[in-house]
DNA sequence: CCATTCAGTGAACGATTGTGCACTAACATC
DNA sequence: GATGTTAGTGCACAATCGTTCACTGAATGG
């Protein structure tokens, strides 16, 4: 009785169909997904290799096969969300109709709700995460801060700007996004009175943001 | 061999002094830093009972004398730290010099420097923590939010403001202290350039919000 | 002085953990 | 069709875990 997977009901050993690298890429993909299942309501670091196995359906040494350990798996997950994330980002500079930041918070929230355990994930992790785990999320995120700032650098009357100026910005927006999208994941229902709150909320916080780039005196005039 | 502790070289047993309620409360004592100690570079949820015993010299079993749980021992360590966070702004808003958004500012890095154990749990369980730890972080942060709103609503110039565009304003500058407090925690060397850094950086962006607030319009005017 | 309280001990338990090892059988390659 | 490759199995092991239980002896208080 070795093999796989088979459920032989008298004979007859029924594999998954695909090619050995196809069947390969489903598993590995059955123990992200099953990881992230697990992480819906708890922390990274309480979630033991054998659960993640268990959950993809394969016995704990298997495990092996695709990470060398949880810390592995923890980086992994970091680079699946953060592909995810930066696919958003390229959409919405792609898409013409993106020009305010309020309309960039609009498509945030609208991905975050269709990525929930993505988001959760790298907001939960990001702070109280293992070491290595929190070095690749950081390492993400400051390329996420330097693609904004490039961003801001040509928007109508920020092209004088200092380097730093732009930046210290970008990191200010983004930030405060991401607090939103922290606030998010706290709502469990999608379309409540809350939401639609801090959804304002946050608007009203870009905006006054905004508005004090508009009085900013930049550094080098 | 019973007792508790004992330094027997010949014969004479040394027992530590004090009334017996002293003595328990120092070994709470030691339990609470013990596991500030271990929390230095890992999760809350990656530590475990024995290892925190064991920090504070005492067998796995009487831990249980002090804490029902390790969610308990979280509680106990949020409610600890939250003492420290209260006291400080209830310093800062006694001491009349503490006027400008930047001093307040000032005062919290000097805070974090003196008390970074403290401050790393807070930032670090605050989305990855228990459930239960998160929760009562939440409160305490809801508190403090509002107790700022206050005091920005006794400011010059704001006194005609919406209390939810004051509360909006409040929370925006909460939240970017509060990633400037996480920005120098993980910052290992206080007095490096990137330290500096970070400070001037968060002081911009303060002044950038302020910036803002000065030409807001309030909705009800 | 004697009875009580109780912080801390130490052995023991059943569960769960990460990982090493030899294996099997379906796949890929020649 | 023979010959590797390799994803997954199953057993085993030593550690560690949380928790129970009966205990001890110094501090406490009548």
């Amino acid at each position: 009785m070795g093999g796989h997977r088979m459920r032989d009901h008298k004979l007859g050993v029924v594999t998954e169909p695909g090619t050995r690298a196809e069947r390969k890429e489903r598993t590995r993909q059955a123990l992200i997904e099953g990881t992230l299942d697990l992480l819906r309501d708890r922390p990274f670091a309480s979630v033991s290799l054998r659960e993640v196995a268990r959950s993809a359906g394969i016995v704990p040494t298997a495990f092996y096969r695709h990470f060398a350990s949880m810390e592995d798996l923890g980086v992994a997950l970091v680079e699946e969300s953060m592909r995810m994330l930066r696919q958003m980002l390229r959409d919405a500079r792609r898409n013409p109709s993106t020009k305010t930041a309020t309309e960039s918070f609009a498509i945030l929230v609208r991905q975050v709700r269709t990525h929930e355990d993505q988001f959760r994930f790298l907001t939960r992790e990001r702070y109280g995460g293992v070491t290595e785990v929190r070095r690749a999320f950081a390492t993400e995120l400051r390329l996420f801060v330097s693609e904004l700032t490039i961003d801001l650098s040509r928007m109508p009357g920020l092209e004088r700007w200092d380097v730093a100026d732009l930046e210290m910005t970008a990191d200010l927006l983004v930030s405060t996004m991401l607090t939103a999208v922290v606030g998010l994941l706290e709502i469990d229902r999608p379309g409540s009175r809350n939401e639609k709150d801090l959804i304002e909320r946050t608007e009203k916080q870009i905006r006054m943001i905004m508005l004090g780039m508009s009085r900013w005196e930049p550094r080098r005039a």
